[in-house]
Parts: C-alpha cells; sequence; structure tokens
DNA sequence: ACACTAATTATAACTATTATTAATTAATAA
DNA sequence: TTATTAATTAATAATAGTTATAATTAGTGT
C-alpha cells in the first residue's frame, strides 16, 4: 500500500510537471515509508548513504516543492526545526511532551467547530490545524519507576 | 479589565518569586494591552521608546520566564519566528493565510476529542492545540475588487 | 545531437534564538 | 536607610535552521 502511495505521488509529480528525479524519488520514499514526521535533516543523513554528495538545499527545496504541490505537510513545534509530514487521509497529532514521540490518531469531523469559527469571525475556512499534548505510555512508565 | 490581568500577573511572579523589573513590567503591560499576537522582535521595538537600552535578550529572557511560569504561550507557526499570547481564559485562534492576522475566538470544549485521542493511543492527556486557518473578510474584499 | 530549461551542489548569507559575562539592580533584612 | 546578595540586565558572541546565489549537471523536446 506504500507502494500505491509512491505511485500516486509520482503521478501528481508528472501531472503537475515537476521532474521526477533521482533525489525527489528517494526523499518521497523515505517520507511514505517512515512511521517518524522527520526533519530536513534528519531526512538529508537518512539518504547520506544512498546520495553521498546530496546538499541540505536540495532537501529543503524539494521539501518545499512537494509542499507548493501538497504532498507534504510541514509541521511547526515549539522546538527549532520543522518536522515534514507525507500526507495521506487526514489524521491528527498526539505529541509527547516528555520524549517528542508523534502518534497519528483519525477522528471523524471537526467540520462543526470550523463552521462556528467561520460564522464569528467572518473568515472562509480552508483548513485546521489539531495537536494534543501528553505523556505517552512509556515514559509513564519511566516516571512511575523513578518514584 | 486590563488592569485586573495586569495586577493579577504581577502576583503571579510575586508569589513564584520572581523579580518585577520594569522591563517585566512593561512587556507584560504591552502583552495585554496589544490585541495582536507579538513576536519576540516586535515587542523589542515597542518598547524601544521607553527603554531606549534593553536588549534583544532581556526580552526573549523573559518571554521565557513568563512561559515557564504559565503566564505566555508561545506560537509557532509555519513562519520564522514564534508569536505570544498573554493567557487569558481558553480561546483559539483563527488565522488569515493571506495577511497573517489573528483573530481569537471561542468554542466550548474539546473534551470529547481529547478523551477519544487518549483511549486510541494510551496518552496521558495534558492539553490540546488548535487553529483554524482562512481567509479574513478585508482579505476577500480585496481579492474580489482584483478580479 | 543540440539547445534550453530545471535541478543539484557547494557555499555564503541571513535570521531567530540562546549562551556568556561583566555590570547593574531589586528585594530583603539589619 | 543602608548594606548585602542573588537575580537580572545589556552587550556581544555563538549557534542552528533555513534561504539565496552562482556554477555545474542532468533532463527534455526538437
Amino acid at each position: 500500500m506504500s507502494e500505491t502511495h509512491l505511485q500516486d505521488a509520482l503521478d501528481t509529480l508528472k501531472t503537475t510537471g515537476v521532474r521526477i528525479t533521482p533525489q525527489r524519488h528517494a526523499i518521497l520514499e523515505y517520507l511514505i515509508q517512515t512511521m517518524a514526521h522527520p526533519t530536513a535533516d534528519e531526512i538529508y543523513k537518512a539518504l547520506e548513504g544512498k546520495f553521498p554528495n546530496m546538499s541540505v538545499a536540495t532537501v529543503y527545496n524539494n521539501l518545499r516543492v512537494f509542499r507548493e504541490v501538497g504532498l507534504v505537510k510541514e509541521l511547526t513545534f515549539g522546538d527549532a526545526s520543522s518536522r515534514f509530514d507525507f500526507v495521506t487521509n487526514d489524521h491528527y497529532h498526539m505529541i509527547c511532551e516528555c520524549c517528542g514521540k508523534i502518534v497519528d490518531f483519525h477522528y471523524p469531523g471537526l467540520d462543526e467547530i470550523e463552521h462556528f469559527a467561520s460564522q464569528v469571525t467572518g473568515f472562509d475556512v480552508h483548513s485546521h490545524r489539531l495537536e494534543i499534548y501528553g505523556t505517552c505510555p512509556s515514559c509513564k512508565d519511566v516516571s512511575a519507576k523513578v518514584q
């Protein structure tokens, strides 16, 4: 199924007239295959083996291209660097405040609040962003043991 | 009423043992009084008149102190710099993707989704973050006129 | 095969933020 | 009020993420 995602992504690039270079192929492949939500630098390091002389700028450039085409979402948390997420179906993020782990979860619709906000503010609504912060099971275990 | 907010904030500092310096007083005052959600640099520039030789580092330091004490929330969007919001009662942000304007709005509860997410992921939930993106009325007008 | 355009690489530049350090100042108690 | 002391400030340097630039390379269409 991640094969399909990759194929769909490549098709999207083709129809939008974005060249499919080996670097782009590799970045997309890595983004789809990984469960993490990597930073640009992590992607860069992960592909160092395959592309010994790829530039960090290439990673940033291509992530921007993917974002503009709608294949990738940029997530900015408090910490220094952005994280990148391959866009599949809509999901939200549960983030551990202790170790930084990010877990995806699905939830039906927040159409209601979008509607409400639109009414109250007079904005046209395009999208929303929701994150939930807490402590993940393994961090709970650790702190329980310490006590 | 913003007077009360300021007094409450100063009390909070006192009880948590944080010194009340003129700079801190001014930063808090500015944060409470402004409707915008300023960046550290904007705060710095706004107070330049009153404190001709205040350092940017002071602004950052104090914003961190305020955040640690719970008086201030740090908002990170896609753009380069964080924005800071004085914590009053819970509210969400509606953000214009065209001009960057941020409008606060209130909405009862998203307890349900917190509960759901906790069940699904096994996390203990502390808080959540929700933003809605769209186009503000005045940006709508502009684009309508251009057409 | 050739010309043309886009993408990559390497590097420099930029910007937001943090660390460092010496000088200053607010709170406290004598 | 004054002295004391630890916290805070200001100035500056350092760091890190990201973007811009310019030269080179790779694709694409004719």
